[in-house]
DNA sequence: TGTCGATGTAGCGCTTTTCGTTACAAAACA
DNA sequence: TGTTTTGTAACGAAAAGCGCTACATCGACA
């Protein structure tokens, strides 16, 4: 190696997919500016990995087999270890993204691009900028366009929103939420229409699965 | 190229993530003696590629886009085009392995593998051997000892059910299921009522509920 | 002090979904 | 060969969802 090498970006990957971890790593290689300086496939490594490593950034997969990615967000930003994360996710949903860039990511992309969009978002984050995709961003923006205060996902619930919530969350229809908590059915009904303009979900099967995973989730894991 | 390049084995891949997919192609690539020659990330194209290309194997990821990877082994056997197939699965279950056996394939690995494990199986299956990972065939093994008395609840479902037991699990509505399945809503509300009946749920929240929780607790639990 | 926005509550009417039932062909099985 | 299972689908009644509107309360803010 030259001289060059030295000024080469250092780069982490937090991935539990072995094969994806791969090429990963191999995309990151091949290109001249870049080199993968530590890979870890749970938050614990991870965070250790990435204190003593100190990359320039690191690229972490949301759904680990443990605790999740965005765990390891907030740990590092509690720790004030400043390393610009770029969240890869399967989920293709503005509120994962909202949720990761709460935490303190820096990027955002779904597992279904290509190599090159993937790049091109490395770059991005690199550089300092906040990268989306622009679907994404245009769903987070116009919500945001509407006016929205910026508290993050499930805390910006009502009180009474959020007993509905946890209930749906439960497998409850609505006509058994109403019926627990002495409320028509058509207040419920109004309750699941602010939660999901809250939460950006579009139908009642989408509510239905935040809950639950909300839920199962122990109400602070993923918020 | 050399005349060695005539004996190429060559191999067709089904697979629906794009960064997946370029990855198999540089692992297959990358060995001397196989040639990807052909992509699909779709199973009408796929049927089409196999069927004009005649490939020594086809890669096939089990969940894609539209009808999942099942669907095209059995359409391959029904028209009786002879080609192995080696199925790639995100799912670490004997349930599937077995249903993809059944339907004719003659490999099954997950993506949870590192590459040099895809290698050992397709080489095992251009040897026209069935290949499986160890832990997978001895729970499978372990199942057929036992003599199948204790179908638990999902196994019993047929792979059609199954499917849709998935998608909803997903956050999917019945609408969408039926478009990404090429269905009639109709059909995929026949699924749900026989989904809720072997499984003893009494309404659509509880159908949610527990295909949500099959699906996050997937990838690891056995059968 | 009066207005504004957020919250809790609820109805109306139209659209969509659910659900029970029936149906039928092909495949599997016995 | 006959019976059961599986894949596919329609029909119609009942239920649920959804967009809209309404209104009283309460706290914030000007």
């Amino acid at each position: 190696m030259n001289t060059e090498a030295l000024k080469k970006f250092r780069v982490v990957l937090v991935e539990d997919h072995p094969m994806f971890r791969e090429q990963l790593a191999q995309l990151i290689n091949k290109e001249p500016g870049m080199t993968v300086c530590g890979e870890a496939d749970n938050i614990h490594d991870a965070f250790q990995l990435i204190e003593s490593k100190a990359p320039d950034i690191a690229i972490v997969d949301l759904t680990l087999k443990g605790p999740s990615g965005l765990e390891l967000i907030k740990n590092l930003k509690a720790k004030e270890i400043d390393v610009p994360v770029l969240v890869l996710s399967m989920h293709d949903e503005a509120l994962y993204a909202e949720r990761v860039l709460k935490a303190g990511a820096r990027g955002y992309i779904t597992k279904n691009e290509v190599s090159k969009e993937v790049m091109t978002a490395i770059c991005a984050v690199l550089r300092g900028e906040i990268y989306l995709p622009g679907r994404i961003a245009s769903r987070i923006l116009e919500s945001v366009a509407l006016g929205r205060k910026s508290e993050n996902g499930v805390s910006q619930l009502t009180d009474r929103e959020l007993e509905v919530f946890e209930l749906i969350g439960h497998g409850r229809s609505t006509r058994e939420i109403s019926n627990q908590l002495h409320l028509g059915v058509s207040t419920v009904d109004t309750y699941r229409a602010r939660i999901k303009t809250k939460l950006y979900l579009e139908n009642s099967s989408q509510l239905c699965h935040e809950a639950i995973r909300w839920v199962s989730a122990g109400q602070n894991a993923s918020v």
